[in-house]
DNA sequence: GATGAATGAGGTTTCATTCAT
DNA sequence: TATGAATGAAACCTCATTCAT
């Protein structure tokens, strides 16, 4: 079988229940937010939601994992791409700039459940935080830049990215991120003393 | 800072109320935390809290809102008893640290509970978005940094400070973030290119 | 018994369903048994179900009452065949007991879902109860045994079988019960006052 | 504080709850009772059913274990002020038939809940069973019956008692169970080969 | 101020059943 | 015959809130 169409119109029902959901849990949060919203929106009742999804939290939860899981990969595919930490820097920020101004719900989204699935997390999940401090004590190493305390370093990198983002989805920055990575590049390489 | 009460066991209920309710909005989120949970928490039954709050809603945001505007304006004081960008940072950084090291539980409410709380935050309210934003304006005006986006210059130093203290939170930084205070404080100092 | 089947491999999909739901009322019993359940077991989906009988209930009422009925008969053509009271018993007995280690899966469902299913039985369908009583009030009436209450004797009789069914079920009891015919006979007769 | 009432019409809320479920369990079956047919026929919303039972199994179970355990500790209590089996088993004959004429409807459910919470009766708990069977197999040693299985024994007696209720139960039987007391004792003590 | 029972709205989930393919 | 997605009713349960005591 094939479908006859191609264009985002034809979304499965499942890609359409994890679409909306999406967008009302960055909207109203996880909690406010209701299977009958959600299926609502999507134009089902709500038993339906369940022929996909065991249950909210389930949907809540493959939602988060399945792009954490990737953007994490992303970035470990970015350091074993590059050998030193300024060019990994500076295509993980393009990258995470990037992957903003293509789908800002989804990294919204990403950036606010971040504390409400955190404890779910497994450690043998790959985890941005830890990826992230991998190729700064490997830069601190190989002398980079100046030798400190690789979490500290982590969280004041991860802290410009995230936050600027912050900014971003709160209007309080205009413009799409792209055009600011190489600010948000230049800021890190100075906060990190290079 | 003091309060009225000698010991925690004097503690009257509307104050024990709001201690337990912070600590379980902190742990389990706001909408996870129930009626229940604060009151069981606090030894009274469910209906005792209404004495003191009018609803849930309106614990959390007095909760809040009070803490939220009382920390703005501690920013504004040392807005006002410091006239250039340094002192005023350094000063804010270690009040930040030492607000996070005597009431950590209450920080991190703040920290997390911005972003449900953000759109009943009213313009004519302190805000230390706004405070910051200023001083660093005023700072590029007098020269003391060089002159940019002031409100990307604001989320890069809210986004470093805010991260750490979310390490913190996490157990990924150990310590108080007052022997911190010194790094953090530099780094901004960096990352404004000064 | 015969069926027309050959081997397990070649049951046809409505006997398939009927052998699975037959395993899992008794297991679960009827009302905890989805329909979902059925058909996963079967390894058929949902709507294939309906092709073969008309609702869920109607499935267990088919299951039920064709059954039921088949064992009364059984027990009424025994009680054509014989004409005392002692041969009658011993043989419905022998029967009784044969037809659980025949298949324990279908005595045990015909002995729980007795209870359920009992408002549905309707007067002109052989009962096993109405049989058994005919055979003892007939057996007081020759003297076969002394007269009693035909309804309690008919309660003791198959209080002792089932019983002893049931308590194999649980384990109770080890061994077949076509081993137990004997003594299970020697004891109703005894119980009769014979 | 003191209730000003001493009728059944004042029963607590808690009790009115055990004793509609009851019946109802009794009339429909357990899983057949909605939560809402209970709190129906009490008078009461479905929510002030959870201040009392944390959940309709946790209410069945509750209504199932204590009166399963109260029966048991009355047969035990039996078995601890008589000697021999005869005696014995004729109290705890008439104790049942007792028991079903003060309260058939909780007779009834034990009778027929037995099956459905049977695999949640733990080996800690008092059981009817255990006991009667300890009783046979210690009037077989002691010479009161024959020596035989005791656990064929033990499904004989106990057959014969449940279904003689059984048959009272659905109208097969009329008047008292206690006036058929003696008639049971007899009908066993004959089964057993006294 | 506090209690404890109750409400009532609404939430999540289940499940027998239907139907276009 | 069978599938698989969907329906829709109804189930169980939660929880903020109220109120007589």
């Amino acid at each position: 079988m094939f479908t006859h169409m191609a264009g985002s119109e034809t979304l499965g029902t499942k890609a359409r229940i994890a679409r909306e959901a999406l967008r009302l849990f960055v909207e109203k949060g996880i909690t406010e937010t209701t299977v009958r919203d959600i299926t609502a929106a999507v134009g089902i009742t709500e038993g339906a939601l369940y022929r996909h999804y065991a249950s909210k939290e389930a949907l809540a939860w493959e939602l988060f994992s399945s792009n954490f899981v990737a953007f994490a990969k992303r970035m470990e595919a970015v350091r074993q791409q590059h050998d030193d930490l300024r060019s990994r820097l500076e295509t993980m920020i393009h990258m995470f700039c990037a992957f903003f101004d293509e789908d800002p719900v989804l990294f919204s989204f990403l950036l606010l459940a971040q504390h409400n699935e955190a404890r779910k997390i497994t450690p043998d999940m790959p985890h941005p935080v830890t990826i992230m401090r991998a190729c700064i004590e490997e830069g601190m190493q190989a002398g980079d830049i100046p030798k400190a305390d690789p979490d500290f370093a982590t969280a004041v990198v991860l802290g410009i990215v995230f936050e600027v983002a912050t900014f971003k989805i709160y209007g309080r920055i205009q413009g799409g991120l792209g055009d600011l990575a190489p600010d948000v590049m230049r800021t890190c390489w100075r906060a990190l003393g290079a």
